[in-house]
RNA sequence: GCCCCGCUAGCUCAGUGGAUAGAGCAUCUGCCUUCUAAGCAGAGGGUCGGGGGUUCGAAUCCCUCGCGGGGCGCCA
């Protein structure tokens, strides 16, 4: 098998596609051939509807088309064999290219699916990013989850990532915020639009402990000093929370901080030489003097909006830290700002191609909509108490970025005990006990596994999982949709646990037999699909136990 | 009023313009003396929200209507 094979067997077969055609005599480009998985298993394991895509261009009736590709096609390895059927191609990989496969996945371990695909590109993620005004709610979660699990898929596909959060310290709702919990050492209500939550109390509590007699400064000062204590305790109980969830930022990013850089103003700047900017009602605004489109960067009162700021961030990110690309993931009440910040990149000088917006659909109670200035939420860390780090990742990548999840508590905390996340641990502690197991009764195994034992058709099936995913992985990077994998995992543990139960059916098809030959190609098999189990689950951010 | 997302099995959700639309849960029926039953095998369950259109071909693309969620601030 050649080194072209890690490019994965859907590319492959899709490069033998394309080459059948031009020896046709095709020229020019080519439409989509969408080359995609088979529906079923009469229609093999890929199949292009390439007839039909050439039918104009050539002038002939697809079923014939489709029948001389099919002859003259050339599949690297003998990967594949490919029929036609009405004016599909369909390829069906062949037992011995499956069986290589299993050998080839093993030799590589983890690292089988990773690719080059990113050439080291320096990427910034930047997710998770609410204001610290209190602690992560589930709707929270998802963005974090999933801005993590793309930085997952990222790296594996060799980009050079960070995680960022952005810390706003210093905005309006951060002001709010520290006058509600000055309010509460005063024993006072918070101020109108301030937070009400019960959390704010304790903070004040722990506010008088660790500031003592704040009553004696003046109040602008005395609040700078109680926001800046609320607003650390609030981040550390947040930077908490995400570690439970295996999130390793590398970048805690301060508001404040592009402001003591200069960088909003520099932005301001740029933008006003450039005529991007315009004076009205004694505020800055940006934008093409559109009266409903544009939005103020400087108050009237000589105060900057989180805009100006975001200008500033714009600047740090691409021009300062050199990020080629920058990922941003949102929540869906965020989508009216897409726009805004694309056209503020495009307005500093910075392709906005570069700027990646991800939004993902809300996380609502069925009471209603959760809101933290009333303090009304389900805490983050409560549902991982409560189900498990693992099953909460699980849980979010489920369901595609565009689908508002409604969040029933005690629900999940029902599905907590059957989530299919356990489904995929489960077969991964199965291949470690088989692999334990074949140990302990064969003092020696031969070094080399004799692949072409693997004939049964449930091993082939395994085989064939493992075949898909590189494709998988490439779509899911492409797309940036890390949802997809929990998918995959979820059939190759399938695969695995009809591999296992056919020994429970039947003994001599377990993967310890007495045969040290036989026995040591099933254990090829079995760790072939351990380290892509394994894989798989790490791109999620999923622990793969040893022992259930 | 304008903008974004959704509507697929009883429920929760997958589904790069391709063939007979899938999974989990729930319901029902089988399978553990022997590598882990958190498993396996099987059954039932669908006008892909309605209506137009484009296409050889539409759950998928376009238009339109309906329902649900979200957004349209000198808040973030």
């Amino acid at each position: 098998m050649t080194e072209t094979s890690v490019m994965g067997i859907r590319s492959r077969i899709g490069e033998a596609l394309i080459d059948a055609i031009r020896n046709l005599g095709v020229e020019g480009d080519l439409p989509d051939l969408e080359l995609g998985r088979a529906k079923g298993p009469d229609h093999g394991d890929y199949a292009s509807p390439v007839g039909m895509k050439l039918a104009r261009v050539l002038r002939q009736p697809p079923a014939q088309i489709a029948s001389r590709i099919a002859e003259t096609i050339d599949v690297p390895d003998g990967a594949a064999t490919a029929e036609a059927v009405g004016g599909y191609v369909n390829f069906r990989l062949t037992a011995e290219w499956l069986q290589r496969l299993v050998a080839q996945v093993d030799a590589r371990g983890q690292g089988y699916g990773a690719t080059d695909l990113g050439h080291g590109e320096r990427m910034q993620v930047e997710f998770g990013s609410i204001n610290p005004t209190g602690p992560m709610h589930i709707g929270h979660g998802r963005g974090v989850v999933l801005g993590d699990s793309m930085c997952r898929l990222l790296e594996f596909t060799g980009h050079a990532v960070q995680r960022e959060y952005y810390v706003n310290d210093q905005n309006t709702q951060a002001r709010r915020f520290g006058l509600s919990v000055m309010a509460r050492m005063r024993g006072e209500e918070p101020p109108e639009g301030g937070y009400t939550g019960a959390y704010v109390t304790e903070l004040a509590e722990l506010a008088r402990g660790e500031l003592g007699d704040i009553g004696s400064l003046p109040s602008d000062e005395a609040e700078a000093k109680v926001r800046q204590f609320a607003i650390g305790v609030m981040v550390e109980r947040i930077r908490a929370s995400v570690a439970r969830l295996n999130v390793p930022y590398d970048e805690w990013f301060p508001e404040s901080r592009l402001w003591l850089e200069g960088l909003p103003q520099l932005a301001i700047e740029r933008l006003r030489e450039s005529g991007h900017l315009e004076e009205r009602d004694g505020a800055l605004w940006f934008g093409e003097g559109d009266e409903e489109e544009d939005r103020v960067v400087i108050r009237s009162t000589g105060e900057p909006t989180y805009f100006a700021s975001d200008l500033g961030y714009l600047l740090s990110r691409f021009e300062r830290r050199h990020f080629n690309r920058v990922v941003e993931v949102w929540a869906a009440d965020h989508h009216g700002y897409v726009n805004r910040m694309k056209s503020a990149a495009a307005a500093l000088g910075i392709d906005p191609e570069r700027l990646v917006i991800i939004l993902h659909q809300l996380v609502n109670l069925k009471e209603g909509k959760m809101s933290k200035r009333a303090g009304r939420f389900v805490e983050l860390d409560e549902l991982i108490d409560r189900v498990g780090k693992d099953a909460v990742r699980y849980f979010y990548l489920l369901r595609s970025p565009d689908t508002a999840i409604e969040f029933d508590l005690e629900l999940a905390l029902t599905q907590g005990n059957e989530n299919p996340v356990f489904y995929a641990q489960y077969a991964h502690a199965r291949l470690v006990n088989v692999e334990v197991t074949a140990g302990e009764r064969h003092a020696t195994l031969p070094e080399r596994a004799d692949v072409s034992l693997l004939v049964q058709p449930w091993e082939l099936d395994v085989a064939r999982q493992l075949a898909f995913w590189p494709e998988v992985v490439e779509d899911s990077t492409k797309l940036l949709e890390p949802h997809r994998i929990p998918y995959y995992v979820h059939d190759l543990a399938t695969a695995v646990h009809r591999f296992y139960h056919a020994g429970n059916e039947t003994s001599e098809y377990r993967v310890v037999v007495d045969d040290p030959e036989l026995t040591r190609a099933r254990l090829e098999l079995c760790r072939a699909s351990r380290h892509t189990l394994k894989a798989a689950l790490e791109l999620i951010g999923v622990t793969a136990p040893e022992r259930m």
